[in-house]
DNA sequence: CGTTTAATTGAAAGCAGTCAAACTATGTGG
DNA sequence: CCACATAGTTTGACTGCTTTCAATTAAACG
């Protein structure tokens, strides 16, 4: 945690290492990539649907999201990005961006080509094993969002969120017992949640009204973390945290 | 298109060349790896939630799902897979299985260990790129079925439906201009699209009765293609079909 | 401070769900 | 070849969760 003189890169580095074990010249390799750092304004974009991928970003800090719109107009927010999380993985050896990403806050993001990456990932077989867990946790979590969209009520489907939200933060440091900030507006859990605004607050008034939640702000804490698991139907299989977690203890 | 004496791993390198350019090293690594075929009644299941995954399927003629239950025992269909489709690269390098996989129709499954395919991976770029490169369409297309089920109301979200299966149906060469037979009941359209069966057969009947689509048994076909597209607000970058159409054009 | 954005609350409307029943197709055994 | 059983489709009436519309309060920001 020295943290002025790091190397941008270092963020991609422990989230690789998160995932696989990687030798020293892998971390060499990782860390000999050209990066540059970017510094962007809340809900400013990242990546455009349509225009053709050119660099790969990593979520350095601060929050994001990928959204897609429809014709009408109405946006669904397709996926959640925290610290050390790749922006766009997803579309590493595809030939258009097919979503669009946004920050949600104020954040810095490390930009390095796409070519690089994928010189790495050829050349590295432990890399490219660390950046494939990497994308298909994300195809897993959103595999649950469907379930969580489709066939969960209002209530459950915030629960589940703000359970999984707390949990992917709490694996990167970014919550305690105390609970966490959640970097959105209740306009924007609506187009997480596939529910409106006015029914996502009535609902979070609820879960604090039934005294499984607080709430202070932004601020989420859990009065009976096993309560809203339940409410949720959350299990925490399919974030694959076990396999991030061995990969951290054998490299630590 | 010769077709006793092939060998089923053909499925296989076929699907992978569509997605990036094999040389015949690559072509003879794959169809010399170890396989076995398994013919499958309705609705077995392929693989389960929660086990370790030992084996890596392809589907060689038939249909397939995957799908999550809630506690409840609602069930959530999260894809759809058709001819040449790989049935757990999404877990090709996680350590459980996070979703049901479960056949439609009576189906035929090539079955490959999965440390095999991991070895070709690791030394064979082309190929990795190519599984890489289905693994992403197929995150992409859960990205689409988010939106689908999120933001459109039953009318749209089945003429979406029936948009991307035509297409997938005909970029596998299953469906022509006279339409193709949908291979799931209504409650499993209800399940895929997050509605009752009751609604699904409401909203098939509209779309029919609208003039749009026409239906025989299981047959849908399109009375004007651009009529349902628009209603489905379908637009068919999500799903990729230009690298694939490119790699084929090439390899051809 | 004034202005904008976000959160909160109430009342009414609507899309899809639930419940229940009839109808159709398919398949099986006698 | 028919009677029966089973699975799937279709239809109607009613209910309800969530949306929509509208207005108010609170918070954030320059």
């Amino acid at each position: 945690m020295t943290d002025l003189s790091i190397s941008p890169l270092m963020i991609l580095a422990r989230r690789l290492q998160a995932q696989a074990p990687l030798s020293h010249d892998d971390l060499a390799a990782i860390l000999a990539l050209p990066a540059t750092v970017r510094k962007l304004r809340p809900a400013a974009y990242i990546l455009r649907e349509g225009e053709p991928p050119t660099y790969c970003a990593i979520l350095k800090s601060g929050f994001a999201m990928r959204q897609k719109l429809t014709q009408e107009g109405a946006r669904q927010i397709v996926a959640l990005n925290i610290l050390g999380d790749p922006l766009d993985c997803q579309t590493l050896y595809l030939d258009a961006v097919d979503h669009n990403a946004q920050t949600l806050t104020a954040a810095e993001v490390v930009t390095v080509p796409r070519a690089a990456i994928q010189q790495l990932i050829e050349h590295r077989p432990a890399i490219a094993h660390a950046v494939f867990v990497n994308v298909l946790i994300e195809a897993s979590i959103s595999r649950e969002w469907l379930v969580n969209i489709g066939r969960r009520d209002a209530r459950g489907r915030l629960a589940h969120l703000l359970c999984e939200f707390a949990m992917r933060m709490e694996a990167q440091g970014l919550a305690g017992p105390d609970g966490y900030e959640i970097p959105m507006t209740q306009e924007q859990l609506g187009d997480a949640l596939s529910l409106t605004s006015v029914h996502v607050n009535r609902t979070l008034r609820a879960l604090e009204a039934e005294g499984v939640i607080r709430r202070t702000g932004r601020r989420i804490s859990f009065e009976s973390r096993t309560q809203v698991e339940r409410i949720a139907d959350f299990s925490p299989l399919y974030l694959h945290l076990d396999a991030s977690r061995q990969a951290e203890r054998i490299s630590a």
